[in-house]
DNA sequence: TTTTGATTTAATCGTTTGTTTAAATCAAAA
DNA sequence: TTTTGATTTAAACAAACGATTAAATCAAAA
């Protein structure tokens, strides 16, 4: 009984997710959402009280996986900025390569939710107070770089690995390729990425 | 009666492509882009035959503008590789300073319509076949940047200008700033970024 | 086996939402 | 002024949608 009501909880999150995911919350529909999970339409609301429910449940747990990896990557005091920049990178990309629509989901339901999904997780903690944060305030120091560039960095070293999944559809009639294509450049960029932010830093 | 067709129809467009824009076609309700517009329900469809043809309408002005911009500037035979760059950047940041919500907007739709909307203005001939293509292409011959690089270059330097405006929120978060605080460091990015690419293209 | 409570389903309810209809209003032409 | 056609509105319809209900099913405990 037991094994069979995980089951199938699990069913209905991993249907919903797929189903948010890819559709957003407005356009996502409670019927679609059971159709996928392959159960009725009350199940749904018999194990989660309502869509509003269920989303919110989704909406967290994809935002920890998104921001996770980054916290905890972030805060490793073992590693040198440059070796952490490579392993931030490469999280990302692996983690997008699996599930490309993160991103989009998430952003697309702040423009709805927009102080609300922001302070839940408080990304500037995150990224300001980690030893990431710190490491490069001081490199910037170093380099006599204005502290204000900060946000500038951390926009272009999140945006270059971010973004081509954000634009995946455009970057694909550009670049004219398929899907494989599309991830074996976002496994190139693994290690170019690291590579163009020193030089960003170099060029500052 | 002409002038205020036109004023009515104008009315209930820019009413449309507002709500359009922050919530999309799924989240946006015709009584809310009825009420935006200050007319009775019915003559949404009066003018415009359904919810979708009005849709399709605002869509399509709004990658006009998106890429149309994008385009005149990448095809001036007159000016530099570099030139254009900074003008490029400098038209994309002016007009998204003033509309930040488009390119969230256009994402978001094409993952519900991915073919469709990317095979009608064929983005790729834009890209490509302009003169900003064609000199991007020779300076990378020039330094011997294998041919493939050019998707990778393409996206760092779009997503360098467009994603700071698709994370907004996010950005606005780890930069503890306001709308106001924002804009300048988007004003600061017409200078910055063509520096940027340029340092990248050295890195290669 | 019978009972009990959890799980699942079919059917339906009430609201929202896109669209239509029929009538009212208005401005210009006859 | 009367007429005509375009414009606007109030009201309502029909489908979509989120949610509930009551009954059926099932698995384990008594």
């Amino acid at each position: 009984m037991e094994s069979n009501d995980k089951s199938t909880e699990e069913k209905i999150k991993a249907a919903a997710r797929k189903v948010f995911h890819t559709k957003g919350f407005a356009g996502a529909k409670t019927r679609d959402i059971a159709e996928e999970a392959g159960i009725n339409l009350a199940l749904l609301n018999y194990y989660f009280r309502s869509k509003e429910k269920l989303f919110e449940i989704v909406m967290f747990e994809t935002m920890r996986d998104f921001f996770q990896s980054l916290a905890s990557a972030f805060n490793n005091p073992e590693t040198s900025f440059e070796l952490k920049l490579s392993l931030v990178v490469d999280n990302y990309i692996t983690l997008l390569s699996h599930e490309p629509e993160i991103p989009l989901f998430i952003m697309s339901e702040m423009r709805s939710n927009p102080t609300l999904l922001v302070e839940k997780m408080n990304i500037r903690e995150v990224v300001i107070n980690s030893v990431f944060g710190q490491q490069m305030k001081f490199m910037m120091a170093q380099k006599n770089i204005p502290e204000h560039k900060f946000v500038h960095l951390i926009m272009n070293f999140i945006g270059l690995t971010v973004f081509p999944f954000v634009a995946r559809p455009i970057v694909k009639s550009i670049g004219n390729i398929n899907d494989d294509q599309f991830n074996e450049l976002m496994q190139e960029r693994k290690t170019l990425i690291p590579l163009w932010v020193k030089a960003i830093l170099d060029s500052m």
